[in-house]
This record gives structure tokens, sequence and C-alpha cells, in this order.
DNA sequence: GGTAGTATTTACGTAAACGTAAGCTTTTGT
DNA sequence: ACAAAAGCTTACGTTTACGTAAATACTACC
């Protein structure tokens, strides 16, 4: 398998972010690296945990939110009700990103739209306007 | 026309902002309404700037990021220069949201994923599990 | 077996994005 | 005419997400 443990560093050059941030988002609780003594080792499960944080990032929720998310992905040692509570917390987070697509796609549009205007300017004028 | 000057109190309402906010995004030259005496008037140009304001925020852009995307927006009085540069910003800009398109789509096809776990671990096993 | 490299904890510092409170002016309803 | 409401500036405070520096421990290798 691929679940070779990896040391603070590694991680570091993996993901391209620095020790802080990983110690960081431990302490938030987002992480919980296995510890060799005094050291941190990353297994498969935080790298991926890792991922769905930057991610997350990108999209623009905040740690705590993200760490909420971070739950969802948590499939082990849970009861009836704590299924039935991550289903409903999915289900309203996919309703939070399918808005955001939409919103993504309208945005595109526009973009592109942007773009072709200023296409047509110089197009239309070659070298109208010069300073 | 839908032109009509906006004072701040209504800026808010309609946007969910906070004045502060409103000052604060003018301060960083996101905004420039127009002032009768000390007040602020804001016009549709400045409501169509907000909205992009907070649509990039939604996608996790900076307010200096989203400022120099609003720039990309101002199609006055610009020479071949400046609509070229604007062409390039936006090119890359495209590129940006493209890609957070698609990983929109993973995370979205994800959480439907994980989601149809959950509901097979509610169907096989009814009652199994309980605290 | 010393020293160079890597890791850890602790703690103060910082940039971004506002919140909040004080004090002053201007506008508006009665 | 005058109090209440709305707006303004100034400035200090707060939260989030780390940066950075100091002091200490482990480990590696020549």
């Amino acid at each position: 398998m691929t679940d070779k443990k990896m040391t603070i560093r590694e991680m570091c050059d993996t993901f391209e972010v620095t020790p802080r941030t990983l110690r960081f988002y431990e302490s938030k609780e987002l992480l919980s690296p296995i510890r060799e003594g005094t050291k941190r080792l990353y297994t498969r499960r935080e790298r991926a945990r890792l991922k769905l944080i930057q991610r997350g990032k990108r999209f623009g929720f905040s740690l705590e939110e993200i760490r909420q998310l971070l739950e969802l992905y948590q499939l082990e040692n849970r009861n009836r009700l704590q299924i039935e509570t991550s289903l409903k917390m999915a289900a309203e987070h996919l309703e939070t990103l399918e808005s955001q697509r939409a919103e993504m796609d309208t945005t595109i549009d526009e973009l592109q739209a942007l773009m072709q205007r200023n296409r047509d300017l110089l197009k239309r004028h070659p070298s109208e306007n010069q300073t």
C-alpha cells in the first residue's frame, strides 16, 4: 500500500506548507499524526485530511468550518444517530457547494464575455486610444 | 433605469453588510461612492462592484486580489496597452476559476459518494450500532 | 563523541478583515 | 425648535491563520 508514514518535513515538501502550519492544524484538531517518541508521523489518513483542508480553504471555508466537515469523513465507530447527523450535515454542505458551483459558472461566463468585449475593442480600433 | 442612488443604510440592508464594511472597502479602494455633502451615495456601478466583491470572497480571494480583478471590469478610458494587460490578467484569472471549478466538481462527487455510503450503512443495518 | 541537522515546545508578533465605542455633525420628524 | 435618528471620522480592539524567534531535545554521521 501507499501507507508510508511521512515525517513533518516530507509533508511540508509534498503539500507546500510550513511545519508551523501542520502543528497549527493539529492544535485546532484538524490533524492528529501519531507520535514516534516526540516526533510526528503522518499516515495516509492525515494526508487525505490535509488535502481536504487545502481544498476547503480554496473554496473560502474557515478552518473551523473545515474541521466540522472533516468529521463527515470519519466513517468508523459511529452509531445510527451519528450517521444520520452526518447525512444531514453533508446534505447542507452539498447545497452550499452546488450553489457555489452555479455562481462559479456565472462568474466564468461573465469573465469570458468581458474578455470578448476587450478583444473586440482591440480588433475594431487597431491603433486608437494610445497614450 | 434602475439607477437610484442608495444610502449606506439601504446598501447594508440590501447586501447584508455593516456600514463599517462598506467604509472599509472604500478605504481599500474597492468602492468609491459619490458624496452628497458628507454622505455616501451608492450608484448602480457600486452595487455591481459590491456583488463582485462578495462573490470573490466566497471563492476564497483576498480583498487585494479582488481589488485588482475589479479593475478588469473598468472598461472606460483605457488605452491599448491597458486593454491588453487586462486581457492577460483576465486569462490568468479564468484559468484559476476553471481549475477551481473542476476541483468543485470532484468535491461534489466525493461528497455524494460519501453520502451514499452512509445511506447504505443505515439501510443494511437498520438498528445495529446503537449507543 | 562532538557537532550539524532536524524536531519540539513556548510564546510573542503580524496581516487581513472587520467590530466597537467615542465624539461630532447633519438631517428629519413632530 | 428641538430631540431622535442617521451619518461621519478617528482610533483602539478582536479573530483568524499563521510567521518568527528562542531555548531545548533527539539523531546522525564522521
